[in-house]
DNA sequence: ATAATATATGCGTATATACACATATGTGTT
DNA sequence: AACACATATGTGTATATACGCATATATTAT
């Protein structure tokens, strides 16, 4: 009688992935990639962290499927994998009324 | 330089509220909201926990205005505060593929 | 082969948090 | 007022996790 209420498969799917994008050093990764490609390097200095931090933080977004990455080099470039991403931080973006 | 690249204070408003989003307990109450307003007991049995684990999370929920709730006699019926919270994890279901 | 550079990983620890239990609060009924 | 019922809250605890440190791996240059 409640089936259309609950769906457990889904909605550990839906915490999973929300769960990716609610740590703040992993949102501003994933922010700057929304806007550019860029190497761990680069990360590490726009978001003010260890390198080691930020390669913690990449490692889980790589595990999720948010980000994808080439070589090239020594450097490897990251990127966000998927535009649906950019589609649910910008929809949220208006929610909070945040834009600037 | 890197100016549009990031936004602490973005970046921190967004990943607080994914937080919320990132606990199955929660996700399936909001999951649940998003199709019927509900009271605390009826949100207990649905998602199968007792009812003090809801009355938890809701308070959470609460704090973070992603669900309304309104008295009627001894019961309190919740519902989930602003449709664009319905849009955005609708968009992640089908970025999961998880659609039935 | 060795060194230098970019990135990744194993381990320890401090912090955050979900939940259980007991109890408190609020509302309607008698 | 006393009681029953629905919901909320304070406290303790077990678990999860972000990050630092040290170290490992991968790639290029000499």
């Amino acid at each position: 009688m409640n089936k259309e209420l609950i769906n457990d498969d889904l909605a550990y799917t839906l915490a999973e992935f929300y769960k990716i994008m609610s740590d703040h050093t992993r949102m501003k990764i994933i922010y700057a990639l929304t806007k550019k490609e860029l190497c761990v390097g680069e990360l590490s200095e726009i978001v003010n962290m260890s390198q080691t931090a930020v390669s913690y933080q990449l490692r889980i977004l790589r595990g999720a499927r948010l980000v994808k990455y080439r070589r090239e080099g020594k450097m490897i470039f990251y990127s966000i994998d998927d535009e649906h991403v950019s589609d649910i931080i910008n929809t949220t973006i208006i929610h909070l009324g945040h834009e600037e």
